[in-house]
RNA sequence: GGAUGGGUGGCCGAGUGGACUAAGGCGACGGUCUUGAAAACCGUUGUGUGGGAAACUGCACCGGGGGUUCGAAUCCCUCCCCAUCCGCCA
């Protein structure tokens, strides 16, 4: 959530940076609705001070009828208060309604658009784009191939959208997890595997919305539990509510999980194979930073991406989000998209963000640097390491040999225990 | 899943309806003393949000939400969490 004041002060920059994202938000309904809910809070305050004045002096009482008249005194004015607290609490519902669904505001930088089309491509990895001197094969028939997936058995079990990995897919599987933890612990990363539950509140404050007509959460029946769409939403959360000191800051972590998306609305778009799913395992990035520090390490988290994919020797391009393409939280997003030669061209494989002080709004979380009075919000960041199923599109797909072998990316050698993944 | 006990300031911990304006201790910070330090002694002490140039001051906050009451840390309801024991279990 943005700062309400901030709100108030620079209504119309926040209404032309949800022009930008092209979010419909009535702003300026927010900015009459706070200026009411001031005034009201005002006029319950002083109520309240009455009451307590009067509370006080009933205990002081001289005798029996001056404290039944105080007491008279003291349930009328209350009656008055619980209306204008009624009247309050409505106006404050309407105006957290409102306010929940303006997003952040996005960096000077980040290119304006609508959306995707608009990203700008910054540069590229380090890995050429592959030349094959034959018809290279897409991961879906790779993988039948090399027996590495069982969509159907996937579907059979679970429905359209699941899959069982077998086999060298397997150990890929690991081998990824295990080579982008390495990376980061040697960056000084906190490694972590996350519950894949949370509870709503805290998806909430993720900015996530667990239950709604389009939403991408699985939730959990009779319970206030969902499954976590990203590690982001458990790491984010381990330090709700919570005050920080600020030399304890920057806080990094990487977190392992399975994401689950419901993908509501997405059939039909990219959805063979691996590329689009219902489950996933995910090595996320989080870390929390003082406000002065969250856009260098944005960067950071973003070269440790491209490091990562640098290593694994996967052609990619990095684009900076469209302001429409950012969703509600982030401030600025870079987007690693990894070359798929079996769709003939880019496919998103990481996201970074900066989602500055506005999850930690919503999860309240702050810092405090010793010394000085008061608390400040911190600023979170997230992004993936290696999210296992595009991941695994890229290496195949681009490490394919005419005979329908895969080349196993060198620092996933040793772990894999193999330089070649071949037929079976 | 069942039983019991708990959740109070940075930490420990007292507090069963009106002096809680939350005791006391620890820690931290400042001071006295000292060449310096320790000890001792003295003082200070949270968060949020309003008002005010400031001094200062209003309101809210004792796990969350709701209720009873003129008045709630304290009583009631509900949810969450923690501990211990039992059951089940990888």
């Amino acid at each position: 959530m943005l700062d309400r004041k901030f709100i108030v002060e620079n209504a119309e920059l926040v209404k032309q940076n949800c022009k930008n994202r092209g979010i419909d938000v009535n702003v300026d309904r927010f900015v009459e609705l706070e200026s009411q809910r001031k005034t009201l809070q005002t006029e319950v305050e002083e109520l309240n001070r009455e009451a307590n004045l009067l509370s006080k002096s009933i205990g002081k009482a001289k005798d029996e009828a001056e404290r039944n008249a105080r007491k008279e005194k003291g349930r009328r004015l209350r009656e008055k208060t619980n209306q204008e607290r009624a009247e309050l609490d409505c106006l404050a519902a309407e105006l957290d309604a409102i306010h929940r669904t303006i997003p952040n505001m996005a960096h000077p930088d980040a290119p304006l658009g609508a959306d995707d089309k608009s990203n700008l491509e910054l540069f590229k990895g380090k890995t050429p784009l592959p030349e094959f001197d034959f018809k290279p094969l897409d991961h879906v028939d790779l993988a039948e191939r090399l027996d590495l997936v069982d969509f159907q058995s996937g579907a059979q079990v679970a429905g359209h959208g699941f899959y069982f990995l077998k086999n060298d897919a397997v150990l890929l599987e690991l081998a990824l997890q295990r080579y982008a933890l390495e990376v980061l612990i040697s960056e000084g990363f906190t490694p972590m595997t996350t519950p894949d539950l949370a509870r709503n509140d805290i998806l909430e404050g993720a900015g996530y919305i667990p239950r709604g007509p389009e939403t991408q959460i699985y939730s959990i029946a009779d319970t206030e539990l969902s499954l976590i769409a990203t590690a982001e939403i458990t790491l984010g959360g381990m330090l709700a509510g919570r005050t920080i000191d600020a030399e304890d800051l920057p806080i990094k972590l990487c977190g392992i999980s399975h994401c689950f998306r419901t993908e509501a609305g997405a059939h039909g778009r990219a959805t063979r194979g691996l590329f689009r799913v219902h489950q996933f395992t995910k090595v996320e990035m989080f870390a929390f930073t003082l406000p002065e520090e969250s856009d260098s390490m944005l960067e950071h988290l973003r070269d440790l991406e491209c490091r990562l994919f640098d290593g694994l020797g996967v052609p990619y391009r990095v684009v900076d989000t469209a302001t429409g393409d950012l969703g509600g939280p982030a401030w600025r997003k870079f987007d690693l998209e990894a070359w798929m030669p079996g769709r003939d061209e880019y496919g998103e494989v990481t996201s970074t963000s900066n989602c500055t002080d506005y999850q930690a709004r919503r999860l309240n979380v702050r810092y405090k640097i010793k010394g000085e009075k008061g608390t400040r919000f911190l600023h979170t960041l997230n992004g993936t390491a290696v999210a296992v199923s595009r991941a695994i599109i890229a290496i195949l797909e681009n490490h394919q040999q005419p005979d329908g072998s895969v080349v196993v990316p060198e620092v996933l050698r040793e772990m894999m225990g193999k330089e070649r993944i071949d037929c079976v």
